[in-house]
DNA sequence: CACTTGACCTAAAGTAGCTTCAGGTCGGTA
DNA sequence: TACCGACCTGAAGCTACTTTAGGTCAAGTG
């Protein structure tokens, strides 16, 4: 798979997929003869299960703590079972904070169609 | 109300209110004879509502236009509830995005369950 | 009464997480 | 053969803050 059709796959940019591999993030990319990245399978899940680390909050060192394990194999499984259900509680936490903000806007909406109603 | 109380009150730092300001988000702090920032009941509604749209993922330069028509007065409440309202669809948006990552993290919690299953 | 503490101030530098740019290498096509 | 588009690297730029350095002032303490 070409870096374009993963950045594609996983909604990441093409310079995001590049700037994760050198951050340590993704540790099993392979390059072909011509130099240019190959993504199996395996590396376009895992890249997606970045993406949806990074959307939901998680920063850049926690990642990379994630991807050493990863790198470390199988025997690593459930301390990473541990840091997503960690990471499961934040995001909860982060969902009910727009929730929160949610009703703040709706708030003001209101108090704005009381002021448009009252010049009328 | 002094700084450290709005900070409080609304969850932004005392820094970043400060920058807020300079950044000319709140445009009608007033200051003490001593100097210091001193904040009206309106004041600190603002900047609640502020971090509100921050919170949901409004950037700086929108965040100005608002406050530019903030400052303009009551007669840009119009145009003020139809940016709020176009903002409260994106942040439907950016909350949809959340529930569809919070699948991929379940899967994945359950891949991993499996595995140690399997292993045992 | 000197002294320290703590909340405030400004201006400037540092940080996280990307994005954009400059400059270069390929393989395919008109 | 000459150009196009997708890839590459390294470095600079950007957004939204945070941290640091250095200073003022009021209040409490020995």
């Amino acid at each position: 798979m070409k870096i374009s059709e993963v950045a594609e796959l996983t909604g990441l940019s093409v310079s995001t997929i590049r700037f994760y591999e050198e951050f340590g993030l993704c540790p099993f990319i392979q390059r072909g003869a011509d130099g240019k990245r190959r993504f199996s399978k395996t590396d376009a899940d895992w890249l997606e299960l970045l993406a949806s680390l990074r959307a939901t909050g998680m920063s850049m060192s926690e990642m990379r703590t994630f991807a050493d394990l990863y790198a470390s194999g199988d025997a690593t499984i459930p301390k990473r079972k541990a840091a997503l259900l960690a990471h499961r509680q934040s995001l909860a936490a982060r969902q009910a904070e727009l929730e929160r903000c949610r009703t703040i806007l709706d708030r003001k909406l209101q108090k704005y169609d009381e002021i448009m109603k009252d010049q009328k």
